[in-house]
DNA sequence: ATGCCCGATTATATCGGA
């Protein structure tokens, strides 16, 4: 099965391209961040219309995540666990089931946390000690399963075009990759490097300063596998073409192939 | 050093994004 992940910055402005590549790419899971809407508002219709079960977690203006889904789901969860105060919409869970087995997936926008220092910074930290804490969970559980989406993460020199310009901001400093590297080791394999090594693969281009034309972009989203899933990784591909295509989002989509 | 661009909001400027 294919499932992929996009942050689609605003799903009233991102229908038509939305509905366009899933009609072209035909995903069996998409995993979306930033639908910017409230749940009642979500356009449901044109995407069941395409075959998807639709499945939200959003708020209003800002943040919000959504399973769209060919094949069954089941037990759906929304947050993520750890902090029953926290009222941004950033996690979501399911279990997929495929031909060949179950897999268990959690789409996630994790928090950008500029600027630092400040408290945008410290929700940052503190929700990635969170992450960690479902992340073992998942791994103990031995089963096929990933965490997928935004995760305001430059993981390496190599997923950026101008590293050294980013070093110091909430997606690429020590404290932020420190959390990070926390999360991979506790087993997780990284789809995307674990497929494919090459420099200038990235995920996000800014608006601003013509970044897509220079392709000065960042590599942020990711897939986190388990090995029981990561057993199953046949492909991990970024589908750059779609940034440039008329009133895209900044953010393109990333998916992986599982023999499930 | 700042803004550039873009989306959402009971908006016509401000905030958040990365």
């Amino acid at each position: 099965m294919r499932i992929a992940s996009f942050n689609i910055n605003g799903i009233k402005a991102r229908l038509p391209a939305l509905l366009d590549w899933l009609s072209e790419s035909k995903p069996d899971v998409v995993l979306l961040q930033e639908i910017k809407s409230i749940d009642e508002n979500f356009p449901r219709e044109p995407i069941e219309d395409l075959g998807y079960h639709v499945e939200t977690h959003g708020q209003k203006s800002f943040n919000g995540v959504a399973i769209l889904s060919r094949l069954p789901i089941e037990d759906v969860t929304r947050g993520l666990p750890g902090d029953p105060d926290d009222e941004q919409a950033r996690w979501i869970e399911a279990t997929v089931i495929g031909d060949e087995g179950a897999v268990r997936v959690c789409g996630l926008y994790l928090p950008n946390g500029n600027p630092v220092p400040g408290p945008k910074f410290d929700y940052k930290l503190a929700w990635m000690d969170r992450l960690f804490d479902r992340a073992q969970a998942l791994f103990d559980a031995e089963e096929p399963a990933l965490m997928a989406g935004d995760y305001n993460i430059i993981p390496a020199p190599d997923d950026a075009a101008r590293p050294k310009d980013w070093w110091g901001d909430a997606l690429y400093r020590p404290e932020s990759l420190a959390a990070w590297r926390r999360v991979v080791n506790i087993g997780f394999t990284e789809a995307f490097r674990a497929r494919d090594a090459a420099p200038m693969n990235y995920t996000f281009w800014d608006y601003q300063a013509g970044a897509w034309n220079k392709n000065d972009g960042i590599r942020i989203d990711h897939f986190l596998l388990t090995p029981a899933a990561a057993d199953r990784l046949v492909d991990c591909q970024i589908d750059r073409h779609v940034r440039g295509r008329e009133k895209p989002s900044d953010h393109v989509p990333i998916w992986v192939e599982l023999a499930l």
